[in-house]
RNA sequence: GCCGAAGUGGCGGAAUGGUAGACGCGACGGUCUCAAAAACCGUUGGGGGGCAACUCCCGUGUCGGUUCGACUCCGACCUUCGGCACCA
């Protein structure tokens, strides 16, 4: 940046920041009031990680949300508009280890700091309503939710197959785990057998499918469609009675039931608990040492869709009820015990995988759908669509869409299964090996067993002091005052639990807080939770998808479930905002190109700042960022600055004006030149008024600019060329001012008191315009003879058909290209066109 | 592999059936200056014709289609970016 050649301002934006943050800051104009009788709008941006530095991305994702609550405000509503911090979680714990720093000390530290670069930015922010969750005060009340999730049988705790990050030394949510990776840091995550915390995020799968209540991108709803993964099948139970085992039978889930009859093979995952009861002596070794090679793999080698299908026979077999057929069991690697039954029913001729098994061990290949052109030759490859019944029994002749319900009828009729649904959704795994969380509120007692902690005892406060040494396990058990207790039940000794909430739990309710967030009787007080909530406008990148934004979705359907809140969706309205990337590249330490705000801000204030990354392009489309590019910005709000304070007298003065006042004093015609140039200008005010207030109002910033600047250029050459009046202009800078002022409020502010207001500008409504006003009285009328331009007239706007057709035809130009020729057809678009058409 | 979004000047982008390139950056030319920076003014998609006012042709990833008219709608393909990926 030091070496870009900048603009230099006509004002010091260092100043002009600094004096009106410290104003609205000591009027107090961004204090949020609950008993505003306004309509209440909420608009939140997602809260930050405090890593310490406000980046770039963080003004990007800011800066707009900002402008836009803003809008909302000068629109008369009262808004909400709050900002906290997403405070607990690695990188504290990580310095912590690392340097020496206790984790509290380096969150607080960071925040304080973030809170000085938020503040440049100038937001509207009500900093009394900050919430930073790392604190007790809001932690207690994730303990608080926790309880009443467990006592609904909706916290569990289960031995599982956990992911494991080896480097952050914890589980992680499925979620969280991205291609076999740990979605944080990258390392390989690997299948450990743990006792864990589940919240019953599948119970709720089919409510969380249903978002017709929420306008979000749909690229977002479909996101979260295809991670729940709903399909509907048939469990249906294959026989094993004649084995003589305890278990009599063994299911298995499929959609494709209408395939039942060419069952050639049962594929069970290796870590199905049945394997070793069905394995015969023979066969045990083999399958013992695949059983073992299989739990070796990582997630990335397993989830890899090139590997070949391999597997392992169990030298038993299954009864296929429908035909009594025996059915041999297998295992296979591609069989997962996480969904469905941890079975699969084999049917290689209508199943891609089925059939690669098959073909791979040498099993039978038996259609039973045939396809239309099936003439009962071998498949080289799978059927999977829908065709004729063919070697299924009593169902011969159906199409296989009808044939899937009877037979699920007769299934269900012989009690050998049922009609269910399958998700590919798990249940969320809460609980962290980690220090810097929230404690979760359970004991162990020898004598009563697990206790959750009564409520009158929270919050289970984190202890100050711990050793972060990483072992795999929470720190907190290497806390002896923490980790011994005392049973509230018998009075004997107990143990705490020792892991910790993932940080999602704390963003999962956290818009929840902001409406009281100093409540201390409840997470929230119920009537300002009522009032303000659910949020109105969301923002924030798409990355959340299904972590945050299915979670708090979640949760809140879970709380009005529990006569908590009575709304079931958190987030009416969503909005992505893109990335900024500088110089077509990704952002990052080593490429070198790390944008940072503090330096522009303090150079150009942060009015330019602001405004120019509304300017880049779509907000939904992120960014790039160019330092030449900032200059502009910074170039058109000094011209701003110098049009807004120009002395409107100056115009009366010019001979087009002076013409007018005396031909008024003569009372003779005024001059129509005059009327005219004001005209234009004013036309120019009202379409901009409209233009704007429409793009703000979908977060198209871009083009709002784009409109405030095409104005300005208006204005300065309709000062040079003159004949307008100083009452023309006036309205001009006015509305100029506030429509620029949620996307630049300082300077805004200190012009608006320039040209001689009322503090403040942004307690002012937005500005109106008159639709007459802003209507041209004369268009362009574009003749096409063949779909080609021939010809621009300028005619009245209010023009009729006939006249248009009748000095289309007229014109010379036109003329030139329909000579000779038989006119076929005419088009007219009012307003816009005649397009000609000859032979 | 499947799903989704996008592809427009030197660059960021505008226009969602009707004047393609608004607005801005950059570049070039000029004014001011001893000079430079800043500022301001002008030009700026490509090609052809004309001394000139001007005028014609081509042009929105590629190829087709619908239409009087397509950046915009439809079909196929290519590229880029996201998401999902053995889910039975």
């Amino acid at each position: 940046m030091a070496t870009m050649r900048q603009t230099e301002l006509r004002y010091n934006p260092a100043e002009l920041d600094q004096k009106w943050q410290a104003r609205w800051e000591a009027t107090g104009i961004y204090r949020v009031r609950d008993d505003d009788p306004r309509p209440k709008w909420y608009e939140l941006t997602m809260y930050p990680y405090p890593s310490g530095d406000l980046h770039i991305g963080h003004w990007y994702a800011m800066a707009p949300a900002d402008a836009h609550a803003r809008f909302r405000h000068m629109q008369g509503y009262n808004v909400l508009h709050p900002m906290g911090f997403d405070a607990f979680g690695l990188p504290a714990e990580n310095a912590a280890i690392k340097r020496g720093i206790h984790p509290y000390v380096w969150t607080m530290s960071n925040i304080e700091n973030m809170r000085r670069q938020l503040r440049s930015m100038g937001a509207i922010y009500d900093w009394s309503r900050e919430i930073v969750c790392c604190l007790p005060e809001y932690y207690k009340w994730n303990q608080w939710l926790f309880l009443k999730f467990y006592q609904a049988g909706l916290a569990y705790r289960a031995l599982a197959a956990a992911n494991w990050c080896d480097s952050c030394q914890t589980t992680l949510a499925n979620e969280q785990v991205v291609n076999g990776l740990c979605e944080r840091c990258d390392t390989t995550v690997y299948r450990r057998e743990m006792e864990q915390w589940f919240l019953r995020t599948t119970r709720y799968a089919d409510k969380l499918l249903q978002m017709d209540e929420i306008d979000w991108p749909e690229k977002i709803k479909t996101m979260q469609r295809n991670w729940i993964g709903r399909s509907e099948g048939v469990q249906i139970s294959f026989d094993l009675s004649h084995l003589g085992l305890q278990e009599r039978e063994i299911a298995t889930f499929t959609t494709r039931i209408d395939t039942i009859y060419g069952v050639t093979l049962m594929v069970l995952a290796p870590e199905h608990p049945l394997v070793a009861k069905l394995t015969t002596p023979d066969r045990k070794a083999e399958v013992e040492a695949y059983v073992l090679q299989a739990r070796r793999q990582t997630e990335v080698e397993r989830l890899s869709t090139e590997r070949e299908k391999t597997g392992v026979f169990l030298g038993s077999y299954c009864v296929n009820r429908l035909n009594g057929e025996r059915v041999p069991l297998f295992i296979a690697d591609y069989a997962l015990l996480t969904y469905g039954t941890g079975a699969v029913m084999g049917v290689p001729a209508h199943d891609q995988r089925d059939y690669d098994f098959a073909k791979r061990y040498g099993l039978p290949v038996r259609v039973v759908v045939a396809s239309p052109g099936w003439r009962g030759e071998e498949l080289a490859q799978a059927w999977v669509g829908p065709g004729v019944m063919v070697n299924s029994g009593p169902f011969n002749g159906l199409p296989s869409d009808e044939a899937k319900g009877r037979i699920a009828g007769h299934i269900e009729g012989g009690k050998w299964g049922r009609r269910t649904v399958s998700y590919h959704m798990r249940d969320w795994l809460v609980s962290r090996q980690r220090y810097w969380g929230t404690p979760i509120p359970v004991i162990y007692c020898d004598h009563c067993g697990m206790l959750p902690v009564r409520e009158e005892d929270l919050p289970v406060l984190l202890p100050e002091d711990a050793e972060f040494r990483p072992t795999g396990e929470s720190p907190l058990k290497l806390h002896q005052g923490f980790f011994n207790t005392t049973c509230h039940q018998c009075h004997g000794p107990a143990r705490r639990e020792t892991d910790t909430l993932d940080t999602f739990f704390d963003s999962s309710w956290y818009f929840l807080r902001y409406a009281s967030p100093h409540e201390d009787q409840a997470p929230f007080d119920p009537a300002l939770a009522r009032q303000w909530c659910p949020v109105d406008q969301y923002t924030g990148g798409a990355e959340h998808a299904v972590m945050h934004l299915l979670y708090a979705r979640f949760f809140t359907k879970v709380m009005r479930d529990l006569g908590i809140v009575s709304f079931g969706e958190p987030f009416l309205r969503l909005y992505n905002q893109g990335t900024i990337i500088a110089g077509g590249a990704k952002m990052s330490k080593s490429r070198g190109n790390v944008v940072a705000p503090d330096e522009y801000v303090q150079a150009l204030g942060a009015d330019v700042v602001r405004a120019y990354l509304m300017f880049l392009g779509p907000w939904e489309q992120g960014g790039d960022w160019s330092d030449s590019g900032i200059n502009g910005m910074a170039r058109w709000l000094n011209r701003v600055w110098e049009l807004a304070q120009r002395d409107p007298q100056e115009l009366d003065a010019s001979p087009v004006v002076m013409g007018k006042a005396e031909a008024d004093r003569l009372r003779i015609p005024i001059g129509a030149e005059h009327q005219k140039k004001v005209r234009e200008l004013q036309r120019a005010i009202h379409k901009t008024v409209k233009r704007v207030i429409a793009d703000l109002d979908r977060f198209k910033f871009n083009t709002a600019l784009a409109a405030l600047m095409e104005l300005t250029n208006a204005m300065a050459r309709a000062w040079e060329q003159g004949g307008v009046d100083s009452a023309t202009w006036r309205e001009g800078v006015e509305k100029l001012l506030l429509l620029l002022a949620p996307m630049a409020p300082h300077i805004t502010e200190e012009l608006w008191e320039r040209t001689g207001h009322a503090y403040s500008i942004h307690q002012q409504a937005l500005p109106q315009w008159d639709e007459a006003l802003a209507a041209d009285e004369v268009i362009t009328l574009v003749v096409q003879v063949n779909g080609k331009v021939r010809d621009r007239l300028q005619v009245p706007a209010d023009i009729s058909e006939e006249e248009a057709k009748r000095l289309a035809l007229a014109s010379p130009r036109v003329q030139s290209f329909t000579q000779g020729k038989r006119v076929e057809k005419l088009v007219y678009v009012p307003g816009k066109l005649v397009s000609v058409v000859v032979e």
